[in-house]
DNA sequence: CTACTATATTCGAAATATCGAATATGCGAA
DNA sequence: TTCGCATATTCGATATTTCGAATATAGTAG
């Protein structure tokens, strides 16, 4: 059972190109700022914007060293993997009704469990098989 | 190199409640809209919009079947691993300033370059686009 | 203290997402 | 054909995201 809201807000996080960015360089190592305004096409203001929403996810954090906030991943096994996720290219498959018909057969039939229970005008199934 | 405007564009379509509910739906197997209104609390119209959504991220398709459309992944491997991802529960981690001291790699230059460019009155004024 | 550098925050505008209501479309049955 | 069901689309209101500009804060050096 997933927790569709905490989940969705975390990939929210992951949702936007500077933000992968920002992670994908993370992920060589901390960095400060700066370093990252050099590494992305964004501005100052901007980059620190990412980086709140990202910590605000608990993707990322900071370590000061003096004037400069270093920061690194929270949890770079998560990110790591995100990343390779969305990264690789799984062919998309296209499916029969024929196909469809045959991986349905288990739902089908709780269907038809369920609604036996109540009266016998049901007007919904389908003649294949 | 990631394609981090294409991959956060699939990221996007994952990143709502309800659709990671649809989609953790279809991954126990295909099924149409009005099964979905039985088992999600949205209306239908929702629901299509938010089919609409993962079908032009191509994360779902369907096959006709009489009036009915049967939704299905159309890469089943991405959603398993995707749902499988954000439910795991990494342990946050909190580094220290030294930590990172020692895995810094690319900040030692920030550091160089602000030792070397303190002779003149540099004004890091660039218009780069 | 002042000045400068690094980073964050606030503000406002433009873009985008979300949802319900109403409507449209497509299909099978009568 | 008309009816009724399954699903999609359009519309409009509200909410959220995004960005740059300006400003604020904090650390460091003189």
């Amino acid at each position: 059972m997933l927790e569709t809201q905490a989940a969705a807000e975390v990939l929210k996080a992951f949702s936007h190109p500077t933000r992968l960015s920002i992670l994908q360089e993370l992920l060589a190592g901390p960095k400060c700022v700066t370093d990252m305004e050099e590494l992305l096409p964004a501005r100052q203001a901007n980059i620190s914007q990412h980086l709140g929403v990202l910590r605000h996810a608990k993707l990322v954090d900071y370590a000061q060293d003096g004037a400069l906030r270093c920061y690194y991943l929270s949890r770079p096994r998560l990110v790591k993997d995100m990343l390779a996720l969305v990264g690789r290219d799984e062919p998309v498959v296209k499916r029969t009704p024929e196909e469809i018909q045959a991986h349905k057969s288990r739902l089908e039939k709780a269907r038809q469990r369920e609604k036996s229970a109540k009266s016998s005008g049901n007007t919904r199934q389908q003649a294949t098989q």
